[in-house]
DNA sequence: ACTGGCTCCTGAGGGC
DNA sequence: TGCCCTCAGGAGCCAG
């Protein structure tokens, strides 16, 4: 399941094979992603060259003169480049050929990704512009959650997973930002200290980095650029963890649902 | 303005 | 071995 860093290990490995290569065929096997693929998107594409390949968020942007690809992987959405002659496999839903013979192919098998075209500058599509910080760039600031979290009700949880607040904070990472940081997952956002905002998000960093480093977690399907799995899953303090002992106090940690996700957490060690 | 619940989809895993 | 059931989840959308 892709989250932040997965989707950087996907851009870091992607890029160098697509950058400076003119598109020579685009193929949309399966359209039917979570939202319709747009028909004319092999059109936009053909005899184009990616000049860049970027990240927002956890959308993937390959950058061409005239427009922008918007790629999201969902769930179980990955990107492979393919050097030889291998067949498609179950669930490739759409291949970009490239001049040399690379092939980019896109397999999602629950569908819930999506890819999108925009003539527009990126950070103006629907998609892109409601969205809040990057979690590693300077304006991610404890302080800065802290007054935009007084008031809030929500579950800190839900509150850092919401993507107005920081982006790329998916189920997994909120757990185990929450657990590095003390702070019980279901507390009201509203009613974290400034000083618990400053540690959380120097956990969020310090949690994204470390992953991103590793090459992102494997856990069931995720595989990077190359086909290979990550190897983060092993760092995992809680989440996956559930009735396991704390590495900290020792005690079983709690597994609940909240809002609809898994949520592991200490409930001796966050408060 | 907030908040929580619903939804898309397939594959994994458990029970029998 | 195989079938059926439940669950997992990103994030937009909608109702209250």
């Amino acid at each position: 399941m892709p989250e932040l860093p997965e989707v950087e290990t996907t851009r870091r490995g992607i890029e160098p094979h697509l950058t400076g290569r003119a598109v020579t065929e685009a193929r949309v096997l399966n359209g039917s992603l979570r939202w319709p693929v747009p028909e004319d998107l092999p059109d936009k594409l053909i005899s184009q060259i990616p000049r860049a390949v970027e990240r927002r968020a956890k959308y993937l942007l390959i950058r061409f003169d005239h427009g922008t690809a918007i790629v999201h992987l969902g769930m179980s959405g990955s990107l492979r480049v393919i050097t030889d002659d291998s067949p498609l496999m179950k669930h490739d839903h759409i291949e970009l050929t490239l001049e040399g013979g690379q092939r980019l192919r896109y397999n999602d098998p629950r569908r819930f990704g999506s890819w999108h075209w925009t003539d527009a500058p990126p950070e103006h599509h629907a998609l892109l512009a409601p969205l809040g910080p990057e979690p590693l760039s300077p304006d991610f600031t404890g302080d800065g959650l802290y007054h935009r979290s007084r008031g809030r009700r929500m579950p800190i949880k839900a509150f850092i997973m919401d993507s107005r607040t920081v982006v790329g904070v998916g189920n997994i990472y909120a757990c185990e930002a929450l657990f590095m940081a003390g702070i019980h997952p279901q507390r009201a956002a509203g009613r974290v200290s400034q000083e618990r905002y400053r540690r959380l998000v120097s956990a969020i960093r310090d949690i994204l980095s470390a992953a991103i480093l590793d090459g992102g977690t494997t856990l069931r399907d995720f595989v990077n650029s190359e086909g290979k799995p990550g190897y983060f899953a092993q760092s995992l303090s809680v989440y996956g963890r559930g009735g396991e002992p704390c590495h900290h106090c020792g005690r079983p940690l709690r597994d609940r649902r909240l809002g609809q996700r898994a949520t592991v957490y200490c409930p001796r060690c966050q408060r």
